[in-house]
DNA sequence: TGACAATTTGAACAACTGGTAGAAACATAC
DNA sequence: GTATGTTTCTACCAGTTGTTCAAATTGTCA
């Protein structure tokens, strides 16, 4: 019934485009937002061009004036997830301070990119495979890249003694990525609390 | 050109089927694991029956005599993880432990299962949205109570006075489970670390 | 206004999808 | 051997997919 909700939502805006005789004004940002919430969603191979163009009151056509193919959408979400996450992280792990601090910034922005790109984030981490190519690899190596600022930050904290040497680097990272990570499925912006505390809170642990 | 060698390797297999007149002999099991598989590298929307029963080097029709159709196979992998990890938990949430010691073989626990049912695991917290009706309803109900078990050993823990009380109950909760789901993403069994030593590290965090 | 570029449409396409029906191959018991 | 029930194969259907393209529409600026 949500589905045929939506349908007629569609057909209404048809009419009263037809109307008016105005047509809608298309973006690559626009497909690319729409699209990261539709794979989000239903997921990329089951999320099929029409959907898209119909989410944006457009058609499946018109599209192919923005982008390339489908796989291009994907990349460009790809691309915007990176973007937002890498350089911050660069600069919080390139500044001058104790390792304790560097990691709860870290996280904090970790925490924040999973919680506010929350539809992108989910695509990221679930829709790699689709990817082909040298694009594909790419991706590959700046994720490593990404993981391998927070293993440097905690081999600092141990190498000063203020991290315990009884968990591995490498674990670490990944245990507090994927406790990030893991945010996009379960965050609500309207609970009871705040990407920020929620941080804190895995700071904390 | 993978997909051509792949198409070749198929008619060769055929061929030669029917030379030696045998056929293949398929099993519930068998199909559910194999497009666990797929499923896992592909996606459920973007892998095929075809594609399930090629690599059983059956076909496509013989599979609907083992299962109702493609929906009813994403249901039995659900069913595979949620027997496999629902009791035992049930079974340390009761035990008369410490709650440290029960959070410590829970976590050992849900870090096995995500290790060792990898590719299930990761179908399992991927594609629910392609699951309908009230299977749907179902699922979301015991992944629910599964959390729950987790949450309870922390409140037991926190009232205690073992755990910190800073940490709300229900954030531990996903944290950990977050930490723990993401092994399937990582993991390989062939690493430095078995399951066991990592979730050591993870309990001590 | 008119001319030219930017944008959207709508139809067509070949390939592929999940699902079905019935014939064919098999195993088992007699 | 035949008869019977189980399992797999082949061939097909109707619908959907990503992609292309000429024609139609709109925006822009002289």
């Amino acid at each position: 019934m949500v589905a045929e909700d939506a349908a007629a939502s569609v057909i209404e805006k048809k009419t009263s485009r037809s109307k008016t005789s105005r047509r809608v004004r298309l973006t690559q940002k626009a497909i690319v937002a729409a699209a990261a919430d539709l794979f989000a969603r239903n997921g990329f191979g089951a999320t099929s061009l029409d959907e898209i163009a119909e989410r944006l009151g457009a058609t499946k056509g018109a599209l192919y004036y923005h982008i390339k193919n489908k796989e291009d959408i994907l990349r460009h979400i790809y691309l915007m997830v990176l973007t937002a996450s890498e350089e911050p992280l660069a600069e919080i792990a390139a500044a001058p301070l104790p390792p304790a601090e560097k990691l709860g910034r870290a996280i904090v922005h970790h925490a924040t990119v999973a919680a506010n790109r929350s539809p992108a984030m989910t695509v990221f981490y679930r829709e790699h495979p689709h990817l082909t190519g040298p694009f594909a690899r790419e991706i590959v190596v700046r994720k490593k890249v990404y993981e391998r600022y927070f293993e440097q930050i905690i081999e600092e904290g141990q190498a000063a003694g203020v991290f315990s040497r009884a968990i591995d680097a490498k674990i670490a990272t990944f245990g507090l990525l994927g406790m990030c990570n893991w945010l996009s499925q379960w965050y609500q912006p309207d609970g009871p609390y705040t990407h920020q505390q929620i941080a804190a809170m895995f700071v904390r642990m």
